[in-house]
DNA sequence: TTGTATGCGTTATCAA
DNA sequence: TTGATAACGCATACAA
């Protein structure tokens, strides 16, 4: 592989000079700059990167901490659409993309500093994260620039990026009530889940706008699993044949309460209204389409890297960005017919 | 950030056996090994992975080029899945993955080899390249190792994996006929795909042992796509409405005819049974449930990754991996009712 | 068992 | 406008 020097030697001038020449610089003669460019053609060269990331300590690489990057999270295609978001603003501003990924046996043996320093990444996205990680404090220890996705952190070298929560709540459990529905359950993801909270306080708020009453066994968790929430919404729905209206803190777990209902003989929408949560691709493939509360996964993880790379040059204070969701009113949710 | 110097400074001794000590070279006293930990975990010092990739020529890094990693691709997680199975196995090995998406904008710019001598990856994993792809020609004349995904390439330093398309449309088109049909269409992907080429030719294998003549007007193309498929199976359905069976190259595009199907009013499978190739996650959440080919992504990519870790060891000469595929039975065939 | 010196490919400082 | 030289952090040949 031909470096600077050999340009150097080919083309009888300093390595200084085509340095310089090949960086744009302007204190060089355009003739010689013509002739080096000449020289780096033929030999087909092409900068080093990793050297100049040495003398330069800048790598211009972000990395990419996913928390389980696995089959599991396959279904929902929610890291993927979110990874795409990234890689395009990344590759917008001109960085690349080093994936780490992480599971607690590798988290023990590597800390969160020990990771980025290594590969002296300039800053760090993460996902999939749960609030009770133990990274989470190496993160806000540290001072390399992080941005999470859907976990509230905020500090001087850390931002993060999410939606509304608690408004996209709102108005799954307001599209019920207009239906006509008042008895309304929520199976909610699980307590570790800073988005969990998030939801469930916009559906007490919309319950106690429209002046309905919240009631505590109403609520119950589903893991954010499919199997794990048929199983709850089973016993729930065997128990609580009043209730006629049930919103998911996600997707996945409204697809497991279809199948709950199904095996019931509930029959959804007409004895049952679901709203879910992510809009993820098969709930435009599930019998009766889902009605959804749809996150722009893609656009969160573009911001959260437009984000990363506007701190790491500095030209941002800004630490947080929310974005909107947007209601969509499928097949799953119908006025109530008392 | 402490260094090997910084170490040896506050350990009084030299950085070289700083640095021998860390590596675990036997050529050092235990006591001042030990030492030196110790001096190294105070001072929170891990390794800088640049210098030591400039100084010894290894990254230790392998380039995953994915050819237009985009939403587009979210449906079928096929992408990800692969993914998911080249970032163990490539962590298993040792090695870390930086992230390169291409389009023709960027191969414009900047070509396969500029791109890894730049980042200086050791080896390339290629994902959803088209067999016209400029950088394919590319590849081949690199000498540096690549592994390409579903296309069939060999060489020195190229190798691929894949899984055994020929047969895998046998078994489709095999099941169907001995459901009792005959009258079997096959709505491939595109002529520049490998693997539609792999898959016309089990289609006509398993016709041709039948005995069954394969007839040109019986195959489409539908570009690997959902509303493709649906467009031309719609029109093919309404012209050749003594067709009973149709084998997709993809199950997304089976999924398009199965809309077509029910625009039509031809129920599935009573009228019409349909077997689809991929095996997606929607496979099974769709209306009938997609009889389909299995494809092993998570292994194809863990593979994948292993053969290209083998390869830069230089401690195989295998360069093709072809992995079976698995007929999965479900709701989108049945026996044919004459 | 330890240290000195050199080099990896690049950029930056300073002098010419 | 150009060049000599040092430095980035590390590994290694060689010497001691």
């Amino acid at each position: 592989m031909a470096t600077i020097k050999d340009i150097a030697k080919a083309a009888g001038v300093s390595v200084t000079t085509v340095s310089r020449a090949l960086n744009g610089y302007s204190d060089v003669n355009e003739k010689t700059r013509i002739r080096i460019r000449k020289v780096a053609d033929e030999l087909n060269y092409s900068p080093n990167a990793v050297a100049r990331s040495l003398v330069m300590s800048k790598t211009k690489t972000i990395g990419l901490l996913v928390s389980e990057l696995n089959r599991s999270g396959a279904k929902d295609m929610f890291m993927f659409e979110v990874m795409c978001g990234i890689n395009d603003a990344a590759s917008d501003n001109d960085y690349d993309l080093i994936l780490f990924s992480t599971n607690p046996a590798k988290q023990q043996a590597k800390s969160y500093s020990q990771l980025c320093r290594e590969r002296q990444v300039e800053g760090v996205i993460m996902q999939g994260i749960k609030s009770h990680d133990p990274y989470l404090q190496e993160i806000i220890d540290s001072n390399i620039p992080c941005v999470l996705v859907d976990v509230e952190l905020e500090g001087e070298n850390v931002g993060h990026v999410t939606t509304d929560n608690v408004f996209g709540s709102q108005m799954a459990v307001k599209h019920l009530i207009n239906l006509g529905h008042e008895k309304i359950a929520m199976l909610n993801g699980h307590d570790q889940a800073a988005v969990s909270r998030k939801r469930l306080s916009g559906y007490r708020k919309a319950l106690e706008e429209a002046g309905i009453p919240f009631k505590e066994e109403y609520v119950m968790n589903g893991e954010f699993r499919e199997d794990q929430a048929e199983t709850v919404a089973f016993n729930f729905l065997t128990r609580n044949n009043e209730v006629t209206a049930m919103f998911c803190a996600s997707d996945l777990m409204a697809l497991g309460v279809l199948r709950a209902a199904r095996r019931i003989g509930i029959s959804v929408p007409e004895k049952l209204s679901i709203v879910g949560f992510d809009d993820i691709t098969l709930a435009q493939y599930s019998h009766p389409q889902l009605t959804t509360i749809a996150q722009d996964k893609y656009q969160m993880g573009y911001e959260a890297a437009r984000l990363l790379t506007a701190m790491l040059e500095k030209s941002t204070k800004k630490r947080r960005i929310i974005l909107d969701n947007q209601l969509v009113v499928r097949e799953s949710t119908t006025q109530l017919n008392s």
